[in-house]
Parts: C-alpha cells; structure tokens; sequence
DNA sequence: CACATAAGTGTACAACTGTGCACAAAGGTC
DNA sequence: GACCTTTGTGCACAGTTGTACACTTATGTG
C-alpha cells in the first residue's frame, strides 16, 4: 500500500494553498502571485513549497479540485432545501449568494481563473461547471417543470443558467462583502435573469 | 493651447500598448506583466515606459479606452449590417465573433479584467458593457421588437444578452483561432443562447 | 534660429525572484 | 532501537525586477 502514504501531513500544503487563497481575497490576482511570497503568507520557508508543488500552476489545480468540493457542498444544500418548486429560483439564487460570501476567496479564484494564466486551471473550472451544469440539468428534469424540453435544450438552459449565475460572481466579488444593499440588488437582478431564462424555456420550441 | 502637445509622437506609446496586447494575446496574463517585460516586447529602453505611464494599472486603463472603440466599431458594423429583424441574433453573433477573432489580444484583455487585479481596470470592462447594453436597449427599443416590455425589463434583457455573449467569449478564447469546427460550435451555441433568451423576453410578464 | 519642452537612452542599484543543495527533524516500519 | 522516507530548514546564487538620475536627441513655438 504504497498508494497513499500522506497520513498525517499535509499540514503545510494546507497552509500554503490557503495562503494562495488568502492572497487571493485580498484582492491579488493568483496569475501575479510568486512562490516566494506566498510561502511567506503561509509563514514557511520558501523551498519547502516544492514539497507539495511542482509550481505555482500545480497548486493552482489543486485549489481546483477544493473548489469543486465546495460547489459540490453547495449543491448538495441546494437540493435540500429547495422543497416546493414555486420558490426554486430564488432560494437557489440566495444559497449561491450566501455560499459566495462564506467562500469568498474561493469563488474569487474561480472568476480569476475563467480567463486565467494556466490552461489546466481553465479548463479545470470550465470542466466544473460542466458537471454542475449537467447535474442541474438532472435535477430539472426529476422535477419534471420543463417536460417539452429535449435533452439537447435541457442542457442549453442549464447552461445558460450556470453561466448568468458565473457571471453574477463578477458582480458579487466586485463590491465590499458587506454592502448588503449592493447584494441584495445583485440577488434580486441575478433572480430576475434565471426567470426570464426560464419563462424562455417554458415557451421554447426546438428548431425543425 | 496646451493642451494636447503630442503631436507626432505617441509612437512608443503605442508600442507599448501593443506589446502588452501581444503578450496576453500569447496567453499570458495581464496582471503578470511587468513593465520590463513589456518594454522588452515593445524593443524600447525599460525607463521609457514612465514617460507615458505610471505604472501597469495605468497602461490596463489607457487599454481599456482603446477597448471602447474596438466595440463602438463592431456596434457600428452590426447596426449597419442588421437590416431585416429575423435574422438579427444570427448576424450579431456572426460579426461578435468575427470582431473577436480579429482583435484576439484586446478581447483577451477584456475577458481577463473581468477579473482582473486592478479593480480600476474592472471597473472600466464593466462600463464599457453597461454602455453597450444600453446601446442594445435603445435598438431593440427602435426595432419594435419587444413592445410590450417596459424600460427596466428591456434593460434586464439587454444586459443578460450582453453578458451572454461576453461569456461566450471565454469558451471562444479557450479554442485554437484556427479552429473553425469548435468556432462554429460556440457560434450556435451563443445564438441559441440569445434566442432563448428572446423567448423569455416575448412571454415576459412584470411582475405585480 | 534659438530655445523650451518632451521623448528616448544608458547606467546603476537595492530588492526580490526561483530554485539547487546539504542538512535536520519527524514519522512510520521492521 | 535501527533505519528509511517524508517534510521542513538554511544558505547560496545567478537572474530579474522597479525605479532614480543624468544624459542626449528630437520637435514644435516664438
């Protein structure tokens, strides 16, 4: 069992990709970031960065795979609690927001990394909302509120909600965390784009 | 007459500029640039970078100017082109996508400031597009599309169709240029994209 | 044409960068 | 307890960075 011998470790790795994170929220883009400084975020010294990472790109798939973790958690709270389907847009929209704030540095990493330096970040991200795309769509057709639709316009709806809801992100990490007023109306906007998006769906009829 | 004294010159300036957008058309990131670097690409002294601007962020913004025109120039090609309604979503997103292609680094350095490190720069992409959306609004307004939305519902329309296709733009800037299947692709998947979103805006009905 | 101003160059330097290497401290396995 | 492997440290070094300063050259104005 030569597999996974990192029992109890991975206590600098974590500090360091937090240290990534940290810098991240702190307005820095993960692009201009450097070894040197973020070891020293991380209060370790820098040579033991490799370790853990070959370069900067590696730890940053690394924080792609945490990232999916917590879009996977957020899912997963999604589905709990979005019981009656009258009230699906915008308590999804309001667990997306809450998830945001908690995990700020995380969803900032995630806008950077749309348009980042390091294709494999990109694709990694891209590759995310992929699966969450694909799971909304699942969950889309369970609740049967859009039977008309086929597959292939399923998946475009999905789509293009995953991607309204991204952009949204762009917005939310561009004003203070503590604006509540400049939230709600990103809330109320990014709602208002889902129904509409929706309202489209419901009437949509596949081309031929 | 003080004025505007750069009469001639501007030419290193511009150099500048350019070499910046070559340099992220080449996949790097803006935020990683530095100003040596740049006046490398450029093939000037590092010094002569301060004759023109301060630093990075000053050189993103002056960019982002430039950026303005490149879409005033491609707004005006699709009004100009956009003669019959029925074809409207194909045409833009045709020549959306063409623009894109001939000017690769400027829609990179757009797509990048989304979120991008200097909040400056953001900012300005971001105005950049409210402009556009209205620019958009005021068409759709003129074309009689859509009478029977109300100003605030076209607004909303006009902006999800805008950051739709900003969107796109990252799935276009993830494909080879020369890759004229996948090109083809994300043009259909964009006019769909619209074209659902249309739908939506049809069968919309304000709220209250 | 003299001259002021702007644009461009060369040199210099301290600070910082990534990374190689040799060693020290843990931790688990026999 | 001897031993090996992983994790962390200290030191070193060459290369790069931003920027200050003093200089030369061009350029448009009186």
């Amino acid at each position: 069992m030569a597999e996974k011998q990192r029992r109890k470790p991975g206590e600098t790795r974590e500090k360091l990709m937090n240290a990534a994170l940290t810098l991240v929220g702190k307005g820095r883009h993960f692009a201009s970031l450097g070894i040197r400084e973020v070891t020293r975020q991380a209060g370790v010294v820098p040579t033991s960065f490799y370790r853990h990472f070959r370069n900067m790109d590696d730890l940053g798939l690394q924080l792609v795979d945490e990232l999916g973790l917590v879009l996977r958690r957020m899912m997963r709270e999604a589905r709990a609690n979005v019981l009656q389907a009258d009230k699906l847009i915008e308590e999804s929209v309001a667990i997306f927001i809450s998830h945001a704030r908690a995990n700020r540095s995380f969803f900032m990493f995630m806008a950077q990394g749309l348009a980042g330096e390091s294709r494999a970040v990109q694709e990694g991200i891209r590759s995310e909302m992929r699966y969450f795309a694909s799971e909304l769509a699942n969950d889309l057709r369970r609740l049967r509120l859009v039977d008309h639709l086929n597959d292939q316009d399923l998946d475009m709806t999905s789509d293009l909600v995953v991607r309204s809801v991204a952009f949204s992100l762009t917005d939310l990490l561009g004003v203070s965390p503590d604006d509540d007023y400049q939230i709600e109306q990103i809330r109320k906007r990014t709602t208002r784009f889902l129904q509409l998006i929706f309202v489209g769906a419901a009437n949509w009829k596949s081309p031929g």
